[in-house]
DNA sequence: CCCTACTGTGTGCACGTTCACACAGCCGTA
DNA sequence: TACGGCTGTGTGAACGTGCACACAGTAGGG
């Protein structure tokens, strides 16, 4: 198999030769220094005669930082297609790391080789530090970066790290609380839930908040397990609960795909909604204002998420000691028309 | 501002010392070569001793070859939020590559800012070629991959470039013909289009196609021109449209999510779909199938789509010649239930 | 006149890796 | 004995940077 190098490309060496100074002039123009006026003339002329681009990927490799930090998206398959929630983490992790000028790279981890790979890119040297989002507890990923010692930030925190390594999230189980409670007060008498993603922390607090707003009357016929935050899974949901129990009257959905999903059984069924049924969601996504009707839902503020794990990452970058490991965002409570 | 060196890590000369041989024979163990089995047990028992994990970007500095493409992303900011095409190009490229035990990073490109450090970033050593998506002719990333001879493929070719730099994408305007023909065949007489990203390639084939399709009908008042492919737009672009002509019986959207938010208009305005107004959308994407009634749609292959712009980076980097610049995948209509 | 300070430049080394080369020992054959 | 081929190992250089250091020249102050 042959792997053909790259065309050469011009160095320092080459502008050094072309301006008859040395190397250590060139770097001297171009990262600060005592140089003369001629000289650097000189070299700027030189520097647009050869055509003469940094490379960089060196520079990292001296100076052991690269000024770029990963993304790291953990089973984005329905999380791309369904959850527009990644999506916003992702721009506003961008945006503020743009501001402190540093790159951005999102690695995609499908499948256990993506996910090896990923493991040596991120240990190889190329970043300087990692956002890792919806990672569950035993991903070999943590395993890695808490090895490395490699500066990471994660957004939402698996239960085993959360001392070790900084996070920022938001109280998923007093959300739940807090709007499930609100389908009790206005008087749903049968309230189930369709909970989604049992294995990570999001999806078990969210049913534990749950269960703790309806207090007694829990009944765990009520509760639909479905795999993924996702429309298909809200639909499958649905009809469980429907089959399971006829009489339901109120949903707690953990998401927005869901609760879209379960709307539309819904509507299959002949159920109308607030009327009969009232649901609400998780999340405040664009799903939330498409739906018909309109979605209550706990706003998750997703950029916000993104921004501050990207500052986590920053802090240590600069070398500062954080104070608190972990960060909880608050998360009003959006009513519309669907409860 | 302080910029703290990260740890030292363990090298091959660490292992060296450790096992008491040289550094090539080390390589040796490594990368495959003559070795005696004592010296490699001695060696593989140091590697595990001194917690080595291999620099890969040292290696990528000294091979000219990083193993790392980039996914560029250009205005992703709706695209990312409500088009799922991006993410399922996104997931397709991120496969073939993977297959090749390539690493995919994908670089976002939302201000000029942006732009410019991603071109840095592009011609810095870090990847061996860039999959460049939703391009524009005079976007500056074109430059700096022609410049740099960088290995690049394009989903969705800007017209200037055509030549130069090998793409693949769909024929916008063909299927915007057939699909518009079906809503002329089913006798619709006052049919629009909304338009958008009338400054890309994709939008304007599709407003050709459109054009071509109705012929001696065809009548500027029913076009909206909108800026984007998302939901906001169709709901702009369809009030705009029955403003202009209430007697409208026919609509073709650029996108399926302009579809989706031209639908939710027509319901308000007490229109019924496909009874008074015809609609069609372009994509298949997720949302074709949840909105009421489901979309009549273009298939666009978003997953094939980046599979492919892969390939064609691999195949560069294997140093092939491609014999054709461009290349044009199927897009199927789908019939659904919206005309 | 010497010491110090400041400007301006060149050289050597390091970052962590891989590869080309040299070389040593051994064996078989001319 | 001399030669060539094979296995196994060490050394030096290179990839393209940036920085520490050395050093040369000038100027000012004691």
């Amino acid at each position: 198999m042959p792997q053909p190098r790259p065309p050469k490309r011009a160095t320092v060496h080459d502008i050094a030769a072309a301006a008859g100074v040395s190397r250590g002039t060139v770097s001297r123009v171009l990262n600060g220094g005592y140089v003369s006026a001629e000289a650097r003339a000189a070299i700027e002329a030189a520097i647009t005669e050869v055509g003469y681009v940094p490379n960089t990927a060196a520079r990292a490799l001296k100076m052991r930082r690269s000024e770029a930090v990963a993304f790291v998206a953990l089973e984005p398959h329905s999380l791309f297609l369904d959850d527009p929630n990644i999506g916003a983490i992702m721009l506003g992790a961008n945006a503020a790391l743009s501001l402190a000028d540093h790159q951005m790279v999102s690695l995609v981890v499908e499948s256990t080789r993506d996910m090896e790979r990923v493991a040596r890119y991120l240990s190889g040297g190329f970043v300087d530090g990692a956002i890792v989002v919806s990672a569950r507890a035993h991903d070999p990923i943590i395993r890695v970066i808490s090895d490395l010692r490699l500066p990471a930030a994660f957004v939402g925190h698996p239960p085993d790290l959360s001392r070790t390594i900084p996070y920022v999230g938001i109280d998923n189980a007093g959300s739940a609380r807090e709007i499930t409670s609100r389908l009790v007060a206005t008087g749903r008498r049968r309230i189930g839930m369709i909970a989604a993603a049992l294995d990570r922390d999001s999806g078990l607090d969210r049913l534990n908040g749950f269960r703790s707003a309806v207090g007694d009357a829990f009944d765990e016929d009520l509760v639909a397990e479905v795999p993924h935050y996702d429309y298909g899974s809200g639909v499958k949901g649905m009809r469980l609960l429907l089959e399971r129990e006829p009489a339901i009257d109120g949903v707690f959905a953990a998401s927005d795909a869901i609760a879209a999903g379960a709307l539309e059984t819904l509507r299959e069924a002949g159920r109308s909604v607030p009327t009969d049924v009232g649901i609400v969601g998780f999340d405040d996504s664009t799903w939330a204002v498409r739906t018909q009707p309109q979605l209550s839902t706990v706003r998750q503020p997703a950029k916000e998420l993104g921004a501050v794990a990207a500052q986590l990452i920053l802090r240590q970058l600069r070398g500062e000691q954080l104070e608190t490991a972990g960060q909880l965002l608050p998360t009003p409570v959006v009513w519309r028309d669907s409860a």
